[in-house]
Formats: C-alpha cells, sequence, structure tokens
DNA sequence: GCCAACGTTGGC
DNA sequence: GCCAACGTTGGC
C-alpha cells in the first residue's frame, strides 16, 4: 500500500466537503497534468491512502486522512462542454485525463499547517510538497514521511 | 526538436 | 495582487 498527498482549494473542494457526501466518497476530477495523470495510471491503487492537503488559503496545511477508493479510470468532466476542465481533444475512445475515488477517512485533530511542516524539513527531507517549485497537486509520501507527520499531529 | 509566449499554481 | 517556478502550446 502506497501513500499520498493530494492538494485541493477548500473554496473549491474541502475535506469537509468530502465528508459531506453520500458514502463520504467522491471523484477526483479534474486533473489535468500529465504527470499527475500518470501516477494515478501506473502506481495509485485502491486501497491506499492519502493526506488532504488545503491550498492557496489562509492556513495551507494537511486537513484530514482519506483512502483511494478506486483504480484510475477516464475522468467523465474532460468530455463535458459545460466543465470548468473540459477538454476538447480528448475523445472517449481515446480518454486523456484519469480519476480515482476518494473516501473521507477522518480530519486531522489540528491541521499539520505547511509552516510546521517547514520546522520539521530535516526529518521530511524528500517530502516533494517541501521541495522548491514543486506544483504537483498529487505526490507520493514515503511511510517514514507519512507516520512522521501524523505524529506531529495535535501539536501545533 | 527548439524555444518564446503564455497560462497555471500556490505561497506570501 | 504579486511573482517565481513550472508546464504547455505552437510557430518555425
Amino acid at each position: 500500500m502506497a501513500y499520498w498527498l493530494m492538494k485541493s482549494e477548500p473554496d473549491c473542494f474541502s475535506i469537509d466537503d468530502l465528508a459531506s457526501r453520500p458514502r463520504q466518497t467522491e471523484k477526483w476530477d479534474g486533473v489535468r497534468n500529465y504527470q499527475v495523470r500518470n501516477m494515478f495510471r501506473d502506481q495509485m491503487k485502491q486501497g491506499d491512502q492519502a493526506f488532504f492537503y488545503h491550498s492557496s488559503c489562509a492556513e495551507p496545511g494537511i486537513y484530514g486522512l482519506m483512502t483511494i477508493a478506486s483504480n484510475a479510470y477516464p475522468d467523465p468532466t474532460q468530455f463535458d462542454a459545460k466543465a470548468d476542465h473540459y477538454d476538447p481533444k480528448s475523445k472517449p475512445e481515446e480518454p486523456r485525463w484519469l480519476l480515482v475515488d476518494v473516501r473521507f477517512e477522518r480530519k486531522l485533530k489540528t491541521p499539520v499547517t505547511l509552516a510546521e511542516l517547514r520546522k520539521h524539513d530535516k526529518q521530511l527531507q524528500g517530502l516533494l510538497l517541501l521541495a522548491p517549485g514543486s506544483r504537483l497537486s498529487v505526490t507520493p509520501v514515503k511511510p517514514a514521511h507519512w507516520n512522521y507527520i501524523l505524529k506531529l499531529e495535535g501539536r501545533s
């Protein structure tokens, strides 16, 4: 089983939004980045676990835990001309973009903020979120980093 | 295949 | 709202 960190702008879709969905499950749609598409396709598997990270907000950081609830499959919004992430160049017989389903696991007692994570950059060396210029919306997390970050819960 | 222009991300 | 970093696009 692998671990991941997945970013979302809470104004758009937050951990609370996920928790209030039917079966607390939702499609992680709208990803239009080939690196992330390939991670969905080649590495992410149903049963993996992920941090839910809030970005572009007052207090960026990890706010909750999710389970990856499906393997990758085509993102229907790419074919929807009215959708924000419509891709006119993608054809149903040859879908360009994939998504996975995610299920709410729990919120953290207190968020582990980006500022808090930065204080532990020694122990979190190699965490892609902290790498300069890293903007990927989905990144892998090493098990040791996952466990270390969970120990920071409730400290800030 | 190069590379300039443009768009997006995301912290601050 | 600014801006740096990065990805994508498209002309050549």
